[in-house]
RNA sequence: GGUUCCGUAGCUCAGCUGGAUAGAGCAACAGCCUUCUAAGCUGUGGGUCGCGCGUUCGAAUCGCGCCGGAAUCACCA
């Protein structure tokens, strides 16, 4: 339980006893009391006056009495203009930090039961991942994680858009001009050759714009299954797999399953038949056929064209179905930018339709685009930020920075570039993660990622810190633990409250999708602990009761900070 | 025009299930390394929370209306 809930609930005897009301214990409104006053958490009492008929200092004044007198772990109360600032008991907090040491997987919620999938980096095979991809993959990624940590199942999935026009065209432009060009002979990634041949494409559609019906004959007889342009396309995905699996696995990114759109774009149609016969859909006199949407405020949506072939919606509608009786899912969670808000709309809108109950367990996790200072990425005017050049370029940053401290001297070298890459990555990551997902974000390549203030090098840092006073206490052969008689000061207090506060922070975090919650609640605490740390020596503490409990406090810290990292994608080195 | 989202310090962002005097970081300025890692800590300056009205004991937070910005409304994906 909660510090929260355990007031809030006292709280409700409380009234119980003095007025002989009952009051719910989610209704009692329970803060954090802030730093000016005295005490660790604040009832407002101005929502209970109707049941009390007192004034706010008077019913403050019986609540906080009644509380101090009955409870042993509230040890006291002080009120102010209808706030009851109320102390919980040096004790109460001392087991609460030995139950948050004691707990391996603190911070790990209940099971829920609920099994949830996640649809996130879902790309196209035609060109390199950029930092629009990286957003959504660390997102889809954390948020995963996050889920988990919350207690559900979770399946993470991603759907490859690997057919179609814009597939022909880096082809075409391939057979054109690239003299057989492959990843081997040129030594390039192979995403990044497929992205050139299709740079390279808009080149030639530019010099004659009949090179597209060559690529529409292409595309007809990849859907022919022509072998020759099968196994064109075959060689060119194999390129551009083999490149993202590398970006993917410098970002730590993996799935538990991939979907390829040449498998599923057919699906779906079978459910335009059910819509026909449920008379949901019409069928125009050129055969197309239509959801008719503007009962609901929006547009006709096409189904099938008059050709009877499917667009996109159409195999979104057929994969939803397909995975929900597959793994009998409890919701299904979709990572796509906020540019396709209104296909999300008309595709739940449509399911429901339809007749399925699951429609509206559907989430489009929405999240707003990568800005950089002079507006939109385009890919045509060269302003994209490539992923690996972005990864490079914060691992050399990182380099950098810790060459320049000479903190790293006798560590071997394999070992400074698996830390370099740890902190250019925490960077990178913590940057990105930090910013609520549905904001668009603002990066000036101009200006390096920051590894000093709220980032992901600062929380590393200070992980490393407690490491390094952790090892040395186990050189000194200094035990942690909290001893019976130890007082534990108000900053200690604070920690003890904010670690505490953990597991109710990651429910938040799960509840609302936001990974940048837990983000922002690791800076809290990293720069809480810095304070502590500032002014609190812990190995010269010359009192042993009071240093075992320090230890013990900032290697609970260490461990959370770890976690809660950990659901970030972040890893946090030993020493840096 | 319809739909959805955003607007908080010079910049980047927290705070938004209503609560006390709106917080961080960056940038600027001034301090702190013979003492557990200075990627740190302390201090100073910086705000009509886009505007107005309403609900309420109480509004950055909720409702309505404006203003400004973004995305989207394809027989593209």
């Amino acid at each position: 339980m909660s510090a929260e809930t355990f007031i809030a609930a006292k709280a409700s005897e409380a009234i119980k006893a003095l007025y002989g009301a009952d009051t719910a214990v989610p209704q009692l409104q329970v803060q954090p009391t802030r730093k000016e006053f005295e005490g660790d958490y604040t009832l407002v009492v101005f929502p209970l006056l109707r049941l009390t008929r007192q004034s706010p200092d008077a019913t403050g004044e019986a609540i906080g009495g009644w509380l101090v007198e009955n409870c042993p772990e509230i040890s006291s109360f002080n009120s102010v203009k209808g706030f009851l600032n109320l102390s919980l008991s040096n004790e109460y907090w001392k087991e609460a930090l030995e139950q948050a040491a004691g707990d391996p997987s603190f911070g790990q919620l209940p099971p829920t039961g609920k099994r949830i999938m996640v649809e996130f980096s879902s790309p196209n095979t035609n060109k390199p991942l950029h930092l629009g991809h990286v957003r959504n993959n660390l997102l889809g990624s954390s948020v995963s994680e996050l889920l988990k940590a919350a207690g559900n199942e979770v399946i993470k999935v991603t759907l490859v858009n690997d057919r179609g026009v814009h597939i022909c065209k880096s082809m075409y432009a391939w057979q054109q001009r690239f003299n057989g060009a492959t990843p081997e002979s040129t030594g390039e990634k192979g995403d990044h050759l497929v992205g050139d041949c299709y740079v390279e494409f808009a080149r030639m559609e530019k010099e004659d714009p009949s090179v597209m019906d060559k690529v529409h004959e292409m595309l007809v007889k990849w859907e022919k299954g022509d072998p020759e342009v099968r196994s064109l396309w075959k060689m060119m995905n194999g390129w551009v797999f083999d490149g993202f699996e590398q970006t993917y696995k410098a970002l730590g990114i993996t799935f538990d399953k991939t979907y390829y759109e040449h498998d599923t774009y057919l699906l779906g149609k079978e459910l335009v038949q059910k819509g026909l016969d449920m008379g949901v859909f019409v069928k125009d006199p050129d055969g197309s056929v239509w959801c008719d949407l503007t009962a609901d405020g929006l547009d006709r949506k096409l189904l099938l064209r008059s050709d009877g072939t499917s667009v996109y919606i159409t195999q979104d509608l057929g994969t939803a179905e397909k995975r929900f009786s597959e793994y009998s899912l409890d919701s299904h969670i979709y990572v796509v930018g906020d540019e396709q808000n209104y296909h999300f709309q008309v595709l739940k809108l449509i399911l429901s339709k339809l007749g399925f109950k699951w429609a509206d367990s559907i989430y489009h996790l929405s999240y707003g685009m990568v800005e950089l200072p002079e507006g939109k990425m385009k890919s045509r005017e060269g302003t994209v930020v490539d992923a690996d050049d972005l990864i490079e370029k914060m691992y050399q940053e990182a380099r950098a920075t810790s060459e320049e401290s000479g903190k790293l001297d006798n560590m071997s070298e394999a070992d400074k570039d698996r830390l370099y890459s740890m902190i250019g990555l925490g960077a990178l990551k913590y940057f990105i993660l930090k910013v609520d997902p549905k904001k668009k974000m603002l990066f000036n390549p101009k200006e390096s990622i920051d590894f000093n203030g709220n980032t992901g090098p600062f929380i590393q840092y200070t992980h490393a810190r407690i490491m390094s006073i952790l090892r040395k206490a186990a050189e000194l052969g200094y035990a942690a633990e909290v001893s019976p008689e130890v007082r534990l000061s108000p900053k200690e207090t604070r920690l003890v409250k904010l670690i505490c506060s953990y597991p109710d922070k990651v429910s938040e975090a799960a509840d609302s999708l936001s990974p940048a919650l837990v983000a922002n609640y690791c800076y809290e605490l990293a720069k809480e602990f810095n304070q502590y740390y500032h002014d609190t020596s812990i190995l010269h503490e010359p009192d042993a009761t009071l240093r075992s409990m320090r230890l013990e406090l900032i290697s609970t810290i260490a461990s959370v900070l770890r976690k809660g990292m950990n659901i970030l994608g972040i890893e946090l080195p030993d020493r840096m």
